[in-house]
DNA sequence: GTGTTGTCAAGAGCAGTGCTCTCGTTTAAG
DNA sequence: CTTAAACGAGAGCACTGCTCTTGACAACAC
Protein backbone atom coordinates (compact mmCIF):
# COMPACT_ATOMS: atom_id res chain seq x y z
CA UNK A 1 0.00 0.00 0.00
CA UNK A 2 2.80 1.94 -0.57
CA UNK A 3 3.18 3.55 -4.37
CA UNK A 4 0.42 5.89 -6.28
CA UNK A 5 -2.63 3.36 -5.05
CA UNK A 6 -5.18 5.36 -6.71
CA UNK A 7 -5.71 8.74 -8.62
CA UNK A 8 -7.40 10.50 -5.38
CA UNK A 9 -4.57 9.70 -3.07
CA UNK A 10 -1.38 10.80 -5.35
CA UNK A 11 -3.37 14.05 -5.84
CA UNK A 12 -3.75 14.44 -2.43
CA UNK A 13 -0.17 13.85 -1.77
CA UNK A 14 0.81 15.92 -4.46
CA UNK A 15 -1.38 18.72 -2.70
CA UNK A 16 0.19 18.44 0.49
CA UNK A 17 3.58 18.90 -1.11
CA UNK A 18 2.27 21.85 -2.49
CA UNK A 19 0.97 23.17 0.15
CA UNK A 20 4.23 23.23 1.96
CA UNK A 21 6.56 24.01 -0.26
CA UNK A 22 4.24 27.63 -0.73
CA UNK A 23 4.21 27.74 2.97
CA UNK A 24 8.01 26.62 3.69
CA UNK A 25 8.60 30.02 0.73
CA UNK A 26 6.10 32.31 2.67
CA UNK A 27 7.91 31.18 5.68
CA UNK A 28 10.97 32.77 4.22
CA UNK A 29 9.52 36.14 3.29
CA UNK A 30 6.75 36.94 6.34
CA UNK A 31 8.38 34.44 8.82
CA UNK A 32 6.51 31.95 11.15
CA UNK A 33 3.84 34.28 12.96
CA UNK A 34 2.97 36.27 9.74
CA UNK A 35 2.47 32.58 7.91
CA UNK A 36 -1.64 32.50 6.72
CA UNK A 37 -3.11 29.61 5.49
CA UNK A 38 -5.28 31.89 3.84
CA UNK A 39 -2.54 33.31 1.88
CA UNK A 40 -1.37 29.35 0.93
CA UNK A 41 -4.85 29.40 0.00
CA UNK A 42 -4.95 32.31 -2.00
CA UNK A 43 -1.48 31.37 -3.74
CA UNK A 44 -2.41 27.77 -5.12
CA UNK A 45 -5.90 29.35 -6.40
CA UNK A 46 -7.90 27.63 -3.23
CA UNK A 47 -10.23 28.76 -1.28
CA UNK A 48 -8.86 28.72 3.10
CA UNK A 49 -11.24 26.33 4.40
CA UNK A 50 -10.14 23.69 1.36
CA UNK A 51 -6.52 23.94 3.08
CA UNK A 52 -8.39 21.77 6.04
CA UNK A 53 -8.66 18.64 4.36
CA UNK A 54 -4.85 18.26 4.61
CA UNK A 55 -3.92 20.45 7.25
CA UNK A 56 -6.01 20.11 10.33
CA UNK A 57 -4.70 23.19 11.43
CA UNK A 58 -2.31 25.69 11.18
CA UNK A 59 -0.30 24.00 14.20
CA UNK A 60 0.31 20.73 12.22
CA UNK A 61 1.45 22.68 9.37
CA UNK A 62 3.96 24.36 10.86
CA UNK A 63 4.95 21.18 12.51
CA UNK A 64 5.88 19.63 8.82
CA UNK A 65 7.74 22.91 8.17
CA UNK A 66 9.76 21.93 11.77
CA UNK A 67 10.15 18.61 10.74
CA UNK A 68 11.40 19.41 7.12
CA UNK A 69 13.54 21.90 8.98
CA UNK A 70 15.42 19.89 11.17
CA UNK A 71 15.85 17.30 8.07
CA UNK A 72 17.37 19.97 5.95
CA UNK A 73 19.73 20.91 8.35
CA UNK A 74 20.50 17.04 9.01
CA UNK A 75 21.36 16.44 5.77
CA UNK A 76 23.60 19.32 5.19
CA UNK A 77 25.29 18.43 8.53
CA UNK A 78 25.45 15.03 6.76
CA UNK A 79 26.88 15.98 3.52
CA UNK A 80 29.56 18.12 5.20
CA UNK A 81 30.60 15.00 7.37
CA UNK A 82 31.04 12.77 4.39
CA UNK A 83 32.69 15.20 1.61
CA UNK A 84 35.35 15.53 4.86
CA UNK A 85 38.77 13.46 5.44
CA UNK A 86 38.25 10.76 7.38
CA UNK A 87 41.22 11.25 9.40
CA UNK A 88 41.09 15.04 9.68
CA UNK A 89 38.95 14.61 12.60
CA UNK A 90 38.80 18.41 13.90
CA UNK A 91 38.71 19.13 9.93
CA UNK A 92 35.61 17.49 10.34
CA UNK A 93 34.05 19.00 13.24
CA UNK A 94 34.43 22.78 11.83
CA UNK A 95 33.01 22.10 8.06
CA UNK A 96 29.95 20.70 10.33
CA UNK A 97 29.47 23.43 12.23
CA UNK A 98 30.63 25.69 9.29
CA UNK A 99 27.80 24.09 7.33
CA UNK A 100 25.13 24.83 10.40
CA UNK A 101 25.94 28.32 10.01
CA UNK A 102 25.59 28.36 6.09
CA UNK A 103 22.32 26.85 6.55
CA UNK A 104 21.03 29.29 8.82
CA UNK A 105 22.61 32.39 7.08
CA UNK A 106 20.57 31.06 4.09
CA UNK A 107 16.93 29.81 6.06
CA UNK A 108 17.08 32.63 8.79
CA UNK A 109 13.34 32.32 9.40
CA UNK A 110 13.37 28.56 8.90
CA UNK A 111 16.30 28.20 11.60
CA UNK A 112 14.06 30.43 13.77
CA UNK A 113 11.44 28.37 13.49
CA UNK A 114 12.89 25.39 15.11
CA UNK A 115 15.94 26.71 17.66
CA UNK A 116 14.50 30.21 17.89
CA UNK A 117 11.52 30.58 20.41
CA UNK A 118 9.21 28.15 20.54
CA UNK A 119 5.65 29.64 18.85
CA UNK A 120 3.12 30.33 22.17
CA UNK A 121 0.68 27.43 22.37
CA UNK A 122 2.62 25.50 19.53
CA UNK A 123 3.31 22.22 21.44
CA UNK A 124 6.13 19.95 19.46
CA UNK A 125 4.81 16.24 18.94
CA UNK A 126 6.66 13.40 19.19
CA UNK A 127 7.28 13.47 15.33
CA UNK A 128 9.82 16.38 15.57
CA UNK A 129 11.83 14.86 18.40
CA UNK A 130 13.31 12.08 16.44
CA UNK A 131 14.24 14.58 12.90
CA UNK A 132 15.99 16.53 15.74
CA UNK A 133 18.68 14.49 16.51
CA UNK A 134 20.05 13.73 12.80
CA UNK A 135 22.50 16.51 13.18
CA UNK A 136 23.68 15.49 17.18
CA UNK A 137 24.41 11.93 15.65
CA UNK A 138 26.87 13.52 13.64
CA UNK A 139 28.50 15.33 16.45
CA UNK A 140 28.23 12.41 18.47
CA UNK A 141 29.86 10.60 15.56
CA UNK A 142 32.76 12.62 14.84
CA UNK A 143 33.64 12.97 18.44
CA UNK A 144 33.54 8.96 18.91
CA UNK A 145 35.77 8.55 15.79
CA UNK A 146 38.52 11.39 17.04
CA UNK A 147 38.20 9.60 20.44
CA UNK A 148 38.90 5.95 19.23
CA UNK A 149 41.61 6.75 16.91
CA UNK A 150 43.34 8.46 20.16
CA UNK A 151 43.79 11.71 18.72
CA UNK A 152 41.22 13.76 21.52
CA UNK A 153 43.64 15.75 23.75
CA UNK A 154 41.83 18.20 25.61
CA UNK A 155 43.40 20.97 27.36
CA UNK A 156 44.15 19.91 30.86
CA UNK A 157 42.90 21.71 34.21
CA UNK A 158 38.99 21.70 32.92
CA UNK A 159 36.26 20.22 35.46
CA UNK A 160 35.18 17.12 35.84
CA UNK A 161 31.79 16.23 34.94
CA UNK A 162 29.88 16.18 38.19
CA UNK A 163 28.32 13.01 39.68
CA UNK A 164 25.11 14.91 39.66
CA UNK A 165 24.70 14.67 35.72
CA UNK A 166 26.25 10.94 35.08
CA UNK A 167 23.01 9.49 34.36
CA UNK A 168 21.94 11.88 31.77
CA UNK A 169 25.22 11.50 30.14
CA UNK A 170 24.59 7.88 30.46
CA UNK A 171 21.53 8.75 28.18
CA UNK A 172 22.79 11.02 25.85
CA UNK A 173 25.66 8.15 25.29
CA UNK A 174 22.95 5.50 24.69
CA UNK A 175 21.16 7.90 22.44
CA UNK A 176 23.34 9.15 19.80
CA UNK A 177 25.88 5.77 20.00
CA UNK A 178 28.63 7.95 21.77
CA UNK A 179 31.02 5.65 23.00
CA UNK A 180 33.50 7.48 24.96
CA UNK A 181 34.13 9.00 28.54
CA UNK A 182 32.00 10.94 30.70
CA UNK A 183 34.06 14.27 30.71
CA UNK A 184 34.26 13.99 26.85
CA UNK A 185 30.46 13.86 26.66
CA UNK A 186 29.72 16.68 28.76
CA UNK A 187 31.96 19.02 26.83
CA UNK A 188 31.18 18.11 23.48
CA UNK A 189 27.46 19.07 24.80
CA UNK A 190 28.35 21.93 26.29
CA UNK A 191 30.09 22.59 22.93
CA UNK A 192 27.06 21.46 20.74
CA UNK A 193 24.79 24.31 22.45
CA UNK A 194 27.44 26.66 22.36
CA UNK A 195 27.62 26.53 18.66
CA UNK A 196 24.16 26.78 18.43
CA UNK A 197 24.35 29.75 21.01
CA UNK A 198 26.67 31.32 18.70
CA UNK A 199 24.53 30.59 15.86
CA UNK A 200 21.60 32.03 17.38
CA UNK A 201 23.11 35.09 18.62
CA UNK A 202 24.73 36.36 15.36
CA UNK A 203 20.64 35.53 13.44
CA UNK A 204 18.75 37.34 16.56
CA UNK A 205 20.62 39.86 16.37
CA UNK A 206 22.57 40.21 19.50
CA UNK A 207 26.02 40.28 17.70
CA UNK A 208 24.84 43.89 16.31
CA UNK A 209 27.45 46.40 16.88
CA UNK A 210 29.55 44.48 18.21
CA UNK A 211 30.80 41.23 15.95
CA UNK A 212 31.78 42.27 12.60
CA UNK A 213 34.06 39.85 11.31
CA UNK A 214 31.44 36.80 11.38
CA UNK A 215 32.99 34.48 9.31
CA UNK A 216 36.52 34.71 11.50
CA UNK A 217 34.69 34.35 14.50
CA UNK A 218 32.79 32.14 14.03
CA UNK A 219 35.96 29.90 12.75
CA UNK A 220 37.71 30.86 16.38
CA UNK A 221 34.59 29.90 18.42
CA UNK A 222 34.25 26.73 16.76
CA UNK A 223 37.96 26.35 16.71
CA UNK A 224 38.18 27.08 20.86
CA UNK A 225 34.70 25.18 21.91
CA UNK A 226 36.52 22.62 19.70
CA UNK A 227 39.42 22.44 21.88
CA UNK A 228 37.67 21.65 24.84
CA UNK A 229 36.02 18.39 23.59
CA UNK A 230 39.68 17.86 22.19
CA UNK A 231 39.80 18.52 18.51
CA UNK A 232 43.64 19.75 17.77
CA UNK A 233 43.69 22.32 15.19
CA UNK B 1 9.91 70.53 34.02
CA UNK B 2 10.48 67.26 35.06
CA UNK B 3 8.39 66.25 37.82
CA UNK B 4 4.31 66.28 37.80
CA UNK B 5 3.55 69.35 36.02
CA UNK B 6 0.23 69.57 34.98
CA UNK B 7 -2.58 66.98 36.67
CA UNK B 8 -2.71 65.98 33.02
CA UNK B 9 0.53 64.68 32.29
CA UNK B 10 0.69 62.61 35.59
CA UNK B 11 -2.03 60.77 34.49
CA UNK B 12 -1.21 60.39 31.32
CA UNK B 13 2.72 59.12 32.82
CA UNK B 14 0.65 56.86 35.04
CA UNK B 15 -1.76 55.21 32.16
CA UNK B 16 1.61 54.25 30.27
CA UNK B 17 2.70 52.38 33.24
CA UNK B 18 -0.57 50.81 34.29
CA UNK B 19 -0.69 49.28 29.82
CA UNK B 20 3.05 48.25 30.26
CA UNK B 21 1.88 46.91 33.51
CA UNK B 22 -0.81 44.82 32.04
CA UNK B 23 1.10 43.99 28.86
CA UNK B 24 3.68 42.81 31.03
CA UNK B 25 1.07 40.23 32.37
CA UNK B 26 -0.38 39.23 29.80
CA UNK B 27 2.93 38.68 27.71
CA UNK B 28 3.90 36.12 31.01
CA UNK B 29 0.91 34.11 29.74
CA UNK B 30 -0.04 34.42 26.44
CA UNK B 31 3.33 35.52 24.68
CA UNK B 32 4.34 37.72 22.66
CA UNK B 33 2.47 37.04 19.15
CA UNK B 34 -0.85 36.56 21.83
CA UNK B 35 -0.16 40.11 23.13
CA UNK B 36 -2.95 41.77 22.09
CA UNK B 37 -3.81 45.67 22.29
CA UNK B 38 -7.61 45.11 22.34
CA UNK B 39 -6.89 42.41 25.53
CA UNK B 40 -5.03 45.13 27.09
CA UNK B 41 -7.53 47.62 26.54
CA UNK B 42 -10.41 45.10 27.84
CA UNK B 43 -8.40 44.62 31.10
CA UNK B 44 -8.39 48.53 31.96
CA UNK B 45 -12.47 49.20 30.88
CA UNK B 46 -10.67 51.11 28.14
CA UNK B 47 -11.94 50.63 24.23
CA UNK B 48 -8.87 49.82 22.24
CA UNK B 49 -8.20 52.60 20.00
CA UNK B 50 -7.87 54.66 22.82
CA UNK B 51 -4.51 52.68 24.16
CA UNK B 52 -2.82 54.50 20.56
CA UNK B 53 -2.65 58.24 22.46
CA UNK B 54 -0.13 56.58 24.03
CA UNK B 55 1.75 53.91 22.12
CA UNK B 56 1.20 54.58 18.55
CA UNK B 57 1.23 50.74 17.53
CA UNK B 58 1.69 47.54 18.57
CA UNK B 59 5.43 47.81 18.22
CA UNK B 60 6.06 50.58 20.37
CA UNK B 61 4.45 48.78 23.11
CA UNK B 62 6.95 45.82 22.50
CA UNK B 63 9.60 48.18 22.15
CA UNK B 64 8.89 49.46 26.06
CA UNK B 65 8.54 45.66 26.99
CA UNK B 66 11.61 45.00 25.32
CA UNK B 67 13.48 47.96 27.20
CA UNK B 68 11.85 46.91 30.72
CA UNK B 69 13.13 43.34 29.93
CA UNK B 70 16.66 44.56 28.94
CA UNK B 71 16.57 46.02 32.70
CA UNK B 72 15.31 43.52 34.54
CA UNK B 73 17.78 40.94 33.49
CA UNK B 74 20.35 43.91 33.99
CA UNK B 75 19.20 44.83 37.45
CA UNK B 76 19.71 40.60 38.70
CA UNK B 77 22.78 40.92 37.17
CA UNK B 78 24.08 44.04 38.81
CA UNK B 79 22.55 42.27 42.02
CA UNK B 80 24.00 39.26 41.77
CA UNK B 81 27.37 41.11 41.04
CA UNK B 82 26.82 43.31 44.20
CA UNK B 83 26.28 40.57 46.70
CA UNK B 84 29.32 38.44 45.54
CA UNK B 85 32.57 38.72 47.29
CA UNK B 86 34.98 41.11 45.65
CA UNK B 87 37.84 38.78 45.99
CA UNK B 88 35.95 35.56 45.11
CA UNK B 89 35.93 36.51 41.02
CA UNK B 90 35.42 33.13 39.94
CA UNK B 91 31.88 32.77 42.39
CA UNK B 92 30.75 36.39 41.24
CA UNK B 93 30.96 34.70 37.56
CA UNK B 94 28.98 31.71 38.64
CA UNK B 95 26.51 33.67 40.56
CA UNK B 96 25.61 35.93 37.59
CA UNK B 97 25.05 33.19 35.32
CA UNK B 98 22.99 32.00 37.44
CA UNK B 99 21.31 34.73 38.21
CA UNK B 100 20.52 35.12 34.52
CA UNK B 101 19.61 31.56 34.21
CA UNK B 102 17.10 31.77 37.82
CA UNK B 103 15.58 35.09 35.89
CA UNK B 104 15.20 33.61 32.65
CA UNK B 105 13.28 30.67 33.92
CA UNK B 106 11.13 33.04 36.16
CA UNK B 107 9.84 35.19 32.84
CA UNK B 108 10.13 32.45 29.96
CA UNK B 109 8.24 34.80 27.87
CA UNK B 110 9.89 38.26 28.60
CA UNK B 111 13.43 36.28 27.94
CA UNK B 112 12.16 34.90 24.39
CA UNK B 113 11.49 38.35 23.80
CA UNK B 114 14.84 39.84 24.21
CA UNK B 115 16.89 36.58 23.10
CA UNK B 116 14.95 34.67 20.88
CA UNK B 117 13.74 35.04 17.21
CA UNK B 118 12.83 38.52 16.26
CA UNK B 119 9.57 39.46 15.84
CA UNK B 120 8.86 39.22 12.26
CA UNK B 121 8.58 42.94 10.93
CA UNK B 122 9.80 44.12 14.42
CA UNK B 123 12.44 46.31 14.21
CA UNK B 124 14.19 46.96 17.25
CA UNK B 125 14.87 50.70 17.44
CA UNK B 126 18.43 52.10 18.76
CA UNK B 127 17.00 52.88 22.05
CA UNK B 128 16.82 48.93 23.38
CA UNK B 129 20.78 48.78 22.39
CA UNK B 130 21.63 50.60 24.94
CA UNK B 131 19.48 48.78 27.87
CA UNK B 132 21.19 45.51 25.97
CA UNK B 133 24.44 46.11 27.51
CA UNK B 134 23.78 46.62 30.90
CA UNK B 135 24.60 43.04 31.81
CA UNK B 136 27.79 42.66 29.44
CA UNK B 137 29.01 45.47 31.13
CA UNK B 138 28.75 43.19 34.42
CA UNK B 139 30.03 40.59 32.81
CA UNK B 140 33.37 42.46 31.46
CA UNK B 141 33.82 43.91 34.74
CA UNK B 142 34.01 40.45 36.31
CA UNK B 143 36.91 39.76 33.82
CA UNK B 144 38.51 42.90 34.22
CA UNK B 145 38.76 43.04 37.52
CA UNK B 146 39.92 39.35 37.78
CA UNK B 147 42.39 40.25 35.14
CA UNK B 148 43.99 42.86 37.33
CA UNK B 149 44.14 41.18 40.01
CA UNK B 150 46.14 38.51 38.50
CA UNK B 151 44.35 35.19 38.85
CA UNK B 152 43.27 34.93 35.69
CA UNK B 153 44.71 31.50 34.14
CA UNK B 154 43.09 30.01 31.33
CA UNK B 155 44.09 26.24 30.57
CA UNK B 156 47.11 25.96 28.03
CA UNK B 157 46.96 25.35 24.12
CA UNK B 158 43.98 27.10 23.70
CA UNK B 159 43.39 28.44 20.10
CA UNK B 160 45.16 32.42 19.89
CA UNK B 161 42.51 35.45 18.94
CA UNK B 162 42.77 35.55 14.91
CA UNK B 163 44.49 38.95 13.48
CA UNK B 164 41.11 39.35 11.20
CA UNK B 165 39.13 39.84 14.66
CA UNK B 166 41.37 42.19 16.02
CA UNK B 167 39.15 45.62 15.05
CA UNK B 168 36.17 43.99 16.52
CA UNK B 169 37.76 43.33 19.88
CA UNK B 170 39.00 46.64 20.31
CA UNK B 171 35.74 48.13 19.56
CA UNK B 172 34.54 45.44 22.25
CA UNK B 173 37.02 46.35 24.72
CA UNK B 174 36.05 50.10 24.46
CA UNK B 175 32.20 49.92 24.52
CA UNK B 176 32.29 47.58 27.86
CA UNK B 177 35.72 48.94 29.44
CA UNK B 178 37.06 45.83 29.22
CA UNK B 179 41.22 46.32 29.86
CA UNK B 180 42.45 42.70 28.92
CA UNK B 181 44.43 40.68 26.31
CA UNK B 182 42.88 39.65 23.20
CA UNK B 183 43.09 36.54 23.67
CA UNK B 184 40.92 36.92 26.67
CA UNK B 185 38.24 39.67 25.21
CA UNK B 186 37.77 36.72 22.56
CA UNK B 187 37.14 33.37 25.19
CA UNK B 188 34.91 36.06 27.34
CA UNK B 189 32.55 36.67 24.51
CA UNK B 190 32.61 33.07 23.32
CA UNK B 191 31.31 32.05 27.31
CA UNK B 192 28.93 35.17 26.97
CA UNK B 193 27.19 33.40 24.07
CA UNK B 194 28.30 30.00 25.47
CA UNK B 195 26.41 30.95 28.55
CA UNK B 196 23.05 32.32 26.34
CA UNK B 197 22.92 29.67 24.29
CA UNK B 198 23.04 27.34 26.82
CA UNK B 199 19.64 29.03 29.04
CA UNK B 200 18.28 29.34 25.27
CA UNK B 201 18.37 25.46 24.55
CA UNK B 202 16.83 24.90 28.02
CA UNK B 203 14.09 27.34 27.92
CA UNK B 204 13.34 26.60 24.00
CA UNK B 205 12.84 22.80 24.44
CA UNK B 206 16.43 21.80 23.13
CA UNK B 207 17.31 19.98 26.35
CA UNK B 208 14.03 18.08 26.33
CA UNK B 209 14.94 14.22 26.50
CA UNK B 210 18.25 15.21 26.90
CA UNK B 211 19.12 17.09 29.87
CA UNK B 212 16.86 16.21 33.22
CA UNK B 213 19.90 17.61 36.04
CA UNK B 214 19.16 20.99 34.70
CA UNK B 215 20.76 22.95 37.64
CA UNK B 216 23.72 20.56 37.93
CA UNK B 217 24.37 20.69 33.99
CA UNK B 218 24.30 24.70 34.14
CA UNK B 219 26.70 25.12 36.79
CA UNK B 220 28.95 22.90 35.18
CA UNK B 221 28.84 24.08 31.89
CA UNK B 222 29.59 27.62 33.47
CA UNK B 223 32.47 26.34 35.29
CA UNK B 224 33.59 25.07 31.96
CA UNK B 225 32.95 28.28 30.28
CA UNK B 226 34.91 30.22 32.85
CA UNK B 227 37.78 27.93 32.72
CA UNK B 228 38.14 28.72 29.39
CA UNK B 229 38.13 32.42 30.21
CA UNK B 230 40.80 31.81 32.73
CA UNK B 231 38.57 31.53 36.30
CA UNK B 232 39.78 29.16 38.49
CA UNK B 233 37.02 26.77 40.15
C1' DG C 1 -15.00 84.70 33.53
C1' DT C 2 -14.89 83.62 28.85
C1' DG C 3 -12.86 81.72 24.66
C1' DT C 4 -9.62 78.97 22.31
C1' DT C 5 -6.80 75.03 21.84
C1' DG C 6 -5.30 70.62 22.36
C1' DT C 7 -6.04 66.15 24.51
C1' DC C 8 -8.95 62.49 25.43
C1' DA C 9 -12.29 58.13 25.25
C1' DA C 10 -15.49 56.23 22.43
C1' DG C 11 -17.32 54.09 18.44
C1' DA C 12 -17.65 52.64 13.72
C1' DG C 13 -15.27 50.66 10.19
C1' DC C 14 -11.49 48.32 7.11
C1' DA C 15 -8.79 44.50 5.96
C1' DG C 16 -7.02 40.64 7.62
C1' DT C 17 -6.69 36.16 10.54
C1' DG C 18 -7.83 30.85 12.21
C1' DC C 19 -11.37 27.95 12.14
C1' DT C 20 -16.21 25.67 11.58
C1' DC C 21 -20.19 24.43 9.24
C1' DT C 22 -23.01 23.45 5.29
C1' DC C 23 -23.74 22.62 0.59
C1' DG C 24 -23.48 20.31 -3.83
C1' DT C 25 -20.09 17.61 -6.52
C1' DT C 26 -16.66 14.16 -7.58
C1' DT C 27 -14.43 9.88 -6.83
C1' DA C 28 -13.50 5.31 -5.44
C1' DA C 29 -14.94 1.12 -3.20
C1' DG C 30 -18.36 -2.63 -2.51
C1' DC D 1 -24.75 0.58 -10.01
C1' DT D 2 -25.11 2.19 -5.60
C1' DT D 3 -23.26 4.25 -1.60
C1' DA D 4 -20.13 6.33 1.37
C1' DA D 5 -16.15 8.97 1.72
C1' DA D 6 -13.49 12.83 0.16
C1' DC D 7 -13.50 17.19 -1.90
C1' DG D 8 -13.83 22.55 -3.18
C1' DA D 9 -16.55 26.44 -2.48
C1' DG D 10 -18.76 29.71 0.29
C1' DA D 11 -20.78 31.89 4.29
C1' DG D 12 -20.04 32.99 8.83
C1' DC D 13 -17.98 33.62 13.76
C1' DA D 14 -14.87 35.76 16.75
C1' DC D 15 -10.78 37.83 16.79
C1' DT D 16 -6.72 40.98 15.42
C1' DG D 17 -4.05 45.86 14.36
C1' DC D 18 -5.10 50.13 12.90
C1' DT D 19 -7.60 54.53 11.11
C1' DC D 20 -10.91 58.09 11.20
C1' DT D 21 -14.49 60.90 13.10
C1' DT D 22 -17.17 62.70 16.87
C1' DG D 23 -18.22 64.91 21.00
C1' DA D 24 -16.63 65.94 25.77
C1' DC D 25 -13.50 68.06 28.80
C1' DA D 26 -9.41 70.21 30.83
C1' DA D 27 -5.59 73.64 30.42
C1' DC D 28 -4.26 77.86 29.03
C1' DA D 29 -4.57 82.97 27.41
C1' DC D 30 -6.98 87.15 27.69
Amino acid sequence: MSASRTARERVRAELIHEITEIARRRLATEGATGLSLRAVAREMGMVSSAIYRYFPSRDDLLTALIIDGYDAVGEVVERAYAAGDPGDHAGRWLAVCRAIRAWALEHPHEYALIYGSPVPGYKAPEDTVRAAVRDTLIFARIVTEAHEAGVLDPPPGLPAAPAAIAGDLERGRAIVQMNVPDDIVARALIAWAGVYGTVSFELFGQFENVVTERDAYFDHTVATLGRLVGFTF
